[in-house]
DNA sequence: ACCTATTTATAATT
DNA sequence: TAATTATAAATAGGT
């Protein structure tokens, strides 16, 4: 487009090249943000120019836009990922609301009220269910875990008073005595589950 | 372009959305790859379809373009801490509760129309689903903590049995460094534990 | 930066 | 679903 055809080649000119690097990166900046639009669709656009200046669009926060491609590529969730991630889904459930505040007028003047609130307060206590029963099964499952570590931990620093014993017998010294800190350490843990 | 002028809002009707969707994407993707052709630069396009079908083109790799973006942005691949992270979805969430309380309120005097059910009902099922989301990841994660904890716990094992025969062959000072390990994995996990 | 002849993209239609 | 075509939009080369 334009007053002559061009071969898909860098262009060599580098004033030129630059040149159609701005009017370029415009244009595509604005077709993604079109499309997401249009489409109503997520987009995510990195551009770095030749001197290292980055300009981007993301229909939502760039974040998000990657970690749904991280999420969709099966990539490890080592470290900022699961944030990334619920960015995305909060995002999702707060959109959610958000329509529900939006059509509010919908519900005006008319009937069937019980039933619509019945089903909001049905909503509201399922979320709040969902969490205590995250918090209640979490603790559960910690407190067990961490009787077990502390059974270990107990048998495993026998174990070395033995060794310890023997190695006196023996002429070796070694403090094993740490062992009762961490014990202790473990049995604070598990008391103060949950806020 | 085209036989209309088109306004930049969501096209209504789903079929000229997909088919919009369609062309428009692979032009935005064409456009993409000359762009970083003829300038020479590095461009990444992430494309998610409505039913989540991801479209991407990228000069190099997405990976290392990504990370580009990430180092352009100056995050690093620091970790959000799992307290922090969860506090913060754990915070949004009691939001979204509080807001649905306001809606309630909101409700009261009113009236819902059938459509309205019906968005709530969806609604519902949607908050359904993120909430079993949450449970997933939630249990997901604890049970990698877990898992680490029972790694290291064999590692103890493996250590202490090693020490008993080093012991027993020619007296050795235990080495019991590994033992703090332990102890800081447990500490995570208690600071985990606090959603 | 702006202009505009042309090419390219694409909306509507078949 | 894939072509066709008329038109809008993008832009290459010039000022």
């Amino acid at each position: 487009m334009g007053r002559g055809k061009v071969q898909l080649v860098r262009i060599e000119n580098t004033t030129n090249r630059q040149i159609t690097f701005s009017k370029r990166r415009n244009g595509l900046l604005k077709k993604a943000c079109e499309l997401s639009i249009l489409c109503e669709v997520d987009v995510g656009l990195l551009i770095f120019s030749a001197s290292g200046k980055s300009y981007q669009f993301s229909s939502q926060d760039m974040g998000s836009v990657i970690s749904r491609y991280r999420h969709a590529k099966g990539i490890g969730n080592s470290c900022v990922t699961p944030a990334e991630y619920w960015t995305t889904e909060i995002k999702n459930l707060k959109k959610m609301i958000e329509s529900l505040e939006n059509r509010k007028r919908h519900f005006a003047g008319d009937e069937l009220q019980s039933m619509g609130i019945k089903d909001l307060k049905q909503l509201e206590s399922q979320m709040k269910m969902g969490l205590d029963k995250i918090r209640s099964w979490k603790r559960k499952i910690i407190f067990e875990q961490i009787n077990q570590l502390k059974r270990q931990l107990k048998e495993l620093q026998e174990e070395n008073n033995n060794l310890h014993r023997k190695s006196i017998d023996r002429g070796i010294n070694c403090d094993v005595s740490f062992l009762f800190q961490i014990a202790t350490g473990v049995r604070e843990m598990g008391i103060q589950d949950e806020a």
